[in-house]
DNA sequence: CCGCGGACTTGAACGTGTTCAAAAACAGGT
DNA sequence: ACCTGTTTTTGAACACGTTCAAGTCCGCGG
């Protein structure tokens, strides 16, 4: 048992070293299974595959953000403060998987058999997200109209996948560019939901919390 | 050169159909090459690997939609109906190809290397897209304000994407949901094009695409 | 001490995408 | 007809992800 865990560990931990120093296409079971001095059949009782790996890397970087993120954000302070600070530490987890690229997407989208249990992993990833979105918003001061209480955390973490999107495919010096997109991003994304409060905006925040809530729900369709 | 074509020809229709009965993943080179009666080495003559095939596939859908769209356009027509009209036709030139799933979207992506001459080509079919959304605008009638006449394109271009990954997800029978998705996104989104006239909104609008020009400027930034 | 059963490990084997040196087909010029 | 250089075609070869039957290890009941 002891034994189990200890293979286990060294293969996710070398996995994950290669993964940021040489990109996913670039690392192999191979060169994994040797660094990890374990037999290439053996890493595959542990991982059923490289995917697999990567959803580890995935999760890894979920519990960093997070846990980064909560020691950065202000109570009490600014939508725009808080939700810039947390971008940034999301980007800051990633950036040293920048080389990994656009294989983040293809992996975390739940694209696989519906019946794989992957998909609940992955699902627990983007649940994640929203509630770190969830508290962002409840650590800032912003008030927030009641109707846009519950889809407001979905839509800022669909903002973070835009913002992801966008990294991925950030050529610039360490992602500047990226940088530069959340600091613009962030005002605007506070200036909106300040707009939302106003009377004339009532009837599109409803119209956007309802379309979110039927695109959510378990069905989503009668039919 | 009338043979060149001719297998060149040949090997795009094979795959082509291959993608939409099997898949990305189940249709092998081999299985390519086989059926369009060539050997392996030669469809790789022609096409430096996999992914140029999937370009050709991106191309012809590209050039598949623009058509459908332009001919269920209506002149002086609302927002609402031609921007459905236009993505419920991306829908169908795309339906054939669901099983395809997300490698949709990692070929569409700008990850590969940055001298690659793929980069322009897929950077055309992007400005071929944002192009279409361009022309759905001016043939509504819908009045849009001056700020945001040059980025709105942009921005419709954007929901479309994010319709498109909502659609690759999408396990629902003929992917129904993304349908519904359809019909209800539009209206929100021309509701919010006129409340972008408003005066309340103004600081919004040019904020909005003060940072989409800066992020789309062929540098992005000062350093 | 032996033997049994399950957890763990191994290396060979399969089918895949891709590369490449060599062969074949072709187009002109002499 | 022959040579010459280019374009096209071929099939073997390589490294990879993945599978699997067989082997090894380990604890435990007899």
């Amino acid at each position: 048992m002891a034994r189990t865990s200890e293979t286990r560990d060294k293969v996710v931990e070398v996995a994950l070293r290669l993964f940021r120093e040489e990109g996913f296409q670039a690392t192999t079971m191979r060169r994994i299974a040797d660094e990890a001095g374990v037999s290439l059949g053996n890493a595959y009782y542990y991982f059923a595959g490289k995917d697999e790996l990567v959803n580890e890397l995935y999760m890894v970087i979920q519990r960093d953000h997070r846990e980064r993120a909560l020691r950065v954000l202000v109570d009490g302070g600014s939508l725009s403060e808080n939700l810039a600070a947390v971008l940034h530490s999301g980007l800051d987890v990633m950036e040293p998987y920048h080389a990994f690229g656009g294989s983040f997407l293809q992996l975390a989208l739940p694209t696989r058999s519906s019946s794989s249990p992957f998909s609940e992993e992955s699902s627990d990833a983007r649940s994640m997200a929203i509630d770190l979105m969830r508290t962002t918003l409840e650590t800032s001061k912003q008030k927030v109209p009641g109707s846009l209480k519950d889809v407001l955390p979905q839509l800022l973490w669909m903002i973070y996948m835009g913002v992801t999107l966008h990294w991925v495919t950030d050529s610039s010096d360490h992602q500047a560019r990226t940088r530069t997109l959340v600091d613009g991003l962030v005002p605007v994304v506070a200036k909106a939901v300040r707009l939302a409060r106003l009377p004339v905006a009532r009837g599109l925040v409803t119209d956007v919390a309802g379309l979110l809530k039927r695109m959510t729900s378990p069905e989503g369709l009668k039919q």
